[in-house]
DNA sequence: TTGAAAGCGGTACCAG
DNA sequence: CTGGTACCGCTTTCAA
């Protein structure tokens, strides 16, 4: 702290006594340098903390090393590990993870998209694969390698990374069809944008209709999901529907909310009403009655991205990878069945996710 | 597409028949370009879909747009809304989060410094106020605005906003000595270097022994907190120290599993044995019985770390600022109390956690 | 209102 | 093995 100004790799030069440019083939190439004099350059750095500056060595060099990773939202654990995930992923070949949270706002995106692509990132990472077109156009103007994540199905830019929801959605219906039940609704947060909740919700459809079932009853909002909002949509589904004996969870903290409130409607679970959720949170497989859900392989889908980032920043090409996800089968649907197999066998299911 | 070059701000003067400098003034200060030409350049800017480079931009200019986040964990939703909250608010200010992960790592924690300092970011927000002497050193010498968050009882380096995670443990004991629990353990995942916990477990301590208590027997390990790991070390507590009546549990999704390893064990909650835990997650509310435990508040930790950082960028002073925090009273603690209250009234305590 | 030119801190290609 | 020297793309005086 002599010193008032951060030192650079010229700082250290003059004080060893060596030119810049050796200063710095001591750090990315230490065998063209002298063992003494990269010792004493070495002993420079560590008194002056220098740090070097990646703004200077992106700028002049090829490659920037970080990583830009978008997702749409970050508080209910949704993607919190996959973001963790692919942190450590990429931080093991000294990839810096940008982040940035568009929390489900189209426009946001688009300026986020921008905002990272003006660091001129290695690669960039981002959930879904329906972005607004603005996005669209920049990410392939960048010509930046551009892994989508936890959704395949649909046009992709480049390289996607995900789980079949709308098998996922088929499995659910097929589930709970099985298990007897008739009246089935769907109720949790569902934004416009967030077409993977809608691979799943027309999976459940076509999981109802193929049984003969009528339509599936719908109570949604755009609002962060939490239990409060699970336990008031299902309030004002009860109010209008209260026929409904099975209730398709958008998440898994939703699905929290519903049980608490049938618990203080007096409603038996399972036995009056089914719930199955969608995540399998930690919480999921402790609650009373245990919560049945879908739990995606998250820590697939985060290697697997992380794998076709490193991929692609290496030059490998463009693929399509699907995670597999296992129907968590618990407490909360365990109604007797009350329909024929072979009923039930008519229902086209894909449970392993192969599409 | 035409060009496979990224556009530049020279390929958008040469394109306008302008200088470079007068393209980079339309973007800087608008003001200082005639209208119609400012017009010209945003077309030809659309048309190109150019993109700033801000490793160019940072290193030229004075100021860089980054500031570094690092914290301890993402996994289990403990810092992940804290993440996004900061995002949220420092995006408002045109500022990128360059996130970085340490897994309680203290060398990760270090290099992890490094990193992100190598961007020249324009403040750092980082977990915690234990950290290597490395990194502290790094830190101060980079002479960059640092703001500790979450803990703030000990030496700070720069600015700070947390809780008083002391005062919690000991709300956490008196509750239990209040309500009548007499042998209390501690359990859950514990590192270290995770000085915050280990001032919670302090706090207990300082209760049990206020009541005139034994000591806290504890179980802990460190590893990711998760439920298995919670009733993992619940049955091996139980195994030696059988006649345990409370447990605290260091998370709450801890407690999920102590919860539901007492119910496999056929003890009642909270009759026979009593639970609380730490950071009332969304599930704990939605429990049977539903889980009593502290919420931190969460939003302001981020909120006031948001505006510590602008603050201290803006050439703002250091300070400290704590948080508040809330016992959440629910039925894992339900039991009728069996002490005078005069005793209980002699427990020191700092509901508010004012410090 | 606009342009020319000097850096910012490195990297990379040469020559020595 | 080491040093000289053009850039990288943008910002920022200083003139025009």
């Amino acid at each position: 702290m002599t010193d008032r100004t951060t030192p650079t790799l010229a700082s250290i030069a003059a004080r060893v006594g060596v030119s810049v440019n050796t200063v710095s083939r001591a750090l990315r190439a230490p065998n063209t340098v002298r063992p003494e004099l990269r010792q004493k350059i070495r002993a420079a750095m560590d008194e002056l903390n220098y740090v070097p500056n990646r703004l200077a060595g992106g700028l002049s060099g090829t490659r920037s090393d970080v990583v830009g990773v978008i997702v749409t939202s970050l508080h209910h654990s949704e993607f919190a590990s996959l973001v963790d995930t692919l942190q450590a992923e990429l931080l093991a070949q000294d990839l810096q993870v940008m982040l940035a949270n568009t929390r489900y706002d189209p426009d946001e995106e688009v300026r986020l998209v921008r905002a990272v692509l003006s660091w001129r990132p290695a690669a960039i990472a981002i959930v879904g694969i329906d972005h607004p077109p603005k996005a669209v156009e920049l990410l392939k103007a960048a010509g930046v390698p551009v892994v989508e994540m936890w959704d395949v199905d649909g046009p992709v830019i480049d390289t996607a990374v995900g789980i079949d929801h709308r098998a996922i959605g088929r499995a659910q219906g097929q589930h709970l069809v099985e298990r007897g039940y008739r009246r089935l609704a769907f109720l949790g947060s569902l934004r416009d944008n967030d077409s993977r909740a809608h691979k799943r919700l027309a999976g459940v459809e076509e999981a109802t209709s193929a049984a003969g079932l009528g339509h599936v009853v719908r109570r949604t909002e755009p609002l962060p999901g939490n239990p409060d909002l699970g336990e008031r949509l299902l309030g004002e589904l009860i109010e209008r529907q209260s026929d409904v004996d099975a209730v398709v969870c958008n998440s898994d903290v939703i699905a929290y909310g519903v049980l608490r409130g049938l618990r203080r409607l007096g409603r038996d679970v399972p036995g009056d009403v089914g719930v199955i959720g969608f995540g399998d949170s930690e919480a999921s497989s402790c609650l009373t009655p245990a919560l049945t859900t879908v739990r995606p392989d998250r820590e697939a889908i985060g290697r697997l991205a992380a794998a076709a980032i490193l991929s692609r920043i290496d030059g490998g090409g463009p693929e399509i990878r699907r995670a597999d996800w296992r129907l968590m089968t618990r407490e909360t649907t365990a109604r007797q069945s009350r329909i024929p197999l072979a009923m039930a066998a008519a229902i086209p299911a894909d449970p392993l996710g192969k599409g």
